[in-house]
RNA sequence: GGGUAGGUUCCCGAGUGGCCAAAGGGAGCAGACUGUAAAUCUGCCGUCAGUGACUUCGGUGGUUCGAAUCCACCCCUGCCCA
């Protein structure tokens, strides 16, 4: 099977420009393409996985990548997929993210010796003059057209600035710049972003008259028909200080029934008759294909060492035994210990619950565990007994475990 | 710039002088049941030292014993007109 076919087969392909032209340049190796990705947090999340996954799978087949970080896109702020206006970001914040990004990839994606470059739009968008820009594609956009796109006419109800108007003008020319510069004759994308990159190729034709292909990634959405990576807390991250490869583990643990089989097609690089194979499971069995799927995707941000680290927690902690090695950890100061610790403010600055009435509540309703007994008195002050093995695991519901350590 | 409808808690959305920390729904959290799933049922769901106090209904002032509610000015958004 060859590298489309597998892509297909995998449910990743969202839309294309054209099949046969993309079929061709990719399964021959030809295709020079870019993703973008716009530094809008200081670090990576699911969905700039997936992107990084089809990179390497594109690359792994000889193809060329490009990992454009919009430096300069992020000064505007894509609307795609928004009801209300991105806040603004400072230059700094964008610069340090754009850094953040960078380290990131490095560790998905072989940039060494030419096989894939990364640039940042920044570059050139920002040296841009107005008048110049207009007069150079201006002409080639029917603003008829743009406010037909699906992106923009969601927005026509809601409200849509002028500034967030021109971002498919900015992220066409990039494509347009790369075309120029770096012979990147295609670009992939969140199937959100398929408007964007239509203008890129049309920018292309127009201005060129060559052709360039455009093909987006199925956005990974759960049976309800959400956007997965989301949590309460916020995004899944790839960074372990943001999101701990436990933290990690634990959300692909936990994934819907019905979506473990799309997860581990689309997410993991297990070989598709593997997959094929666990298409029947159920019950305990599909349980089963969950920790599976957990471990995959942590090997693959985290490394495999921390993956079994995870995974050992995970099951150590589920089977009852509480092997705390793994867990998230807070520290607390010996003499604030001695002077009579309120478990309460213990858990708040854990973060197991935003305020102290929200952690009474819990306790009232028993929903806390220390060191593995229910706690029944709010008011419990932790005392050198909770910390006999070193350590004190307070539990908060059924999954939610953290230690806490003195110093 | 003119007209008009709006801005309420995480989201949607009721509330038009005291009975309002503010209906209802959703989301979320916990408990029961399960498979670390879903569905269902129960409880919670502004903060705090919790029979109470404090902060919150776009912002700032004002009227009033008392304001989410009335008045003034301002900011933001939709729609219509220019």
């Amino acid at each position: 099977m060859q590298i489309y076919e597998e892509l297909v087969a995998r449910g990743l392909i969202a839309q294309v420009t054209d099949e046969n032209e993309i079929r061709d340049l990719v399964n021959n190796g030809k295709a020079v393409f870019y993703i973008g990705f716009d530094p809008t947090a200081d670090s990576l999340h699911v969905g700039h996985f997936m992107a990084l996954c089809l990179m390497k799978r594109l690359q792994m087949a000889g193809n060329k990548p490009i990992a454009l970080i919009g430096g300069g896109t992020a000064m505007i702020g894509d609307p795609s997929g928004r009801t209300d206006m991105r806040q603004m970001m400072t230059k700094e914040t964008i610069q340090h993210n754009c850094d953040c990004f960078k380290k990131q990839m490095s560790r998905f994606i072989d940039f060494s010796d030419g096989k894939a470059l990364m640039v940042n739009n920044a570059d050139w968008l920002l040296d841009l003059n107005y008048v110049e820009l207009l007069r150079e594609v201006g002409a080639c956009f029917s603003v008829n057209n743009m406010l037909r796109a699906e992106c923009y006419k969601q927005r026509m109800e809601k409200g849509l600035s002028f500034l967030e108007f021109n971002y498919m003008i900015m992220q066409s020319y990039d494509f347009y710049s790369l075309y120029q510069k770096y012979g990147c004759n295609m670009q992939f994308g969140g199937d959100d972003q398929w408007s964007n990159m239509l203008g890129g190729t049309e920018l292309i034709r127009k201005k060129l008259g060559k052709d360039a292909y455009a093909m987006t990634i199925t956005l990974l959405l759960n049976s309800e028909g959400k956007k997965m990576g989301k949590t309460q807390k916020g995004a899944v991250w790839l960074d372990p200080e943001k999101t701990s490869p436990y933290e990690f583990y634990q959300y692909w643990r936990n994934v819907d029934d019905a979506d473990v089989l799309k997860c581990i097609r689309m997410l993991t690089f297990l070989p598709l008759e593997e997959i094929e194979k666990m298409d029947g499971w159920q019950g305990s069995e599909l349980n089963k294909a969950k920790e599976i799927l957990a471990f995959e995707l942590t090997k693959l941000v985290h490394g495999e060492a921390e993956a079994e680290k995870a995974q050992a927690t995970a099951k150590a902690l589920f089977a009852g035994a509480a092997d705390a090695d793994n867990m998230p950890a807070t520290a607390v100061a010996k003499a604030d210990l001695d002077a009579g610790l309120q478990l309460l403010d213990v858990m708040v600055a854990a973060g197991l619950c935003k305020s102290k009435g929200e952690g009474r509540r819990l306790i009232q309703q028993g929903g806390v565990s220390l060191n593995d007994e229910k706690v029944a008195d709010p008011m419990l002050v932790l005392t050198d007994a909770a910390f006999e093995k070193g350590y004190a695991v307070v539990r908060k519901g059924k999954k939610v475990f953290h230690k806490i350590i003195v110093e």
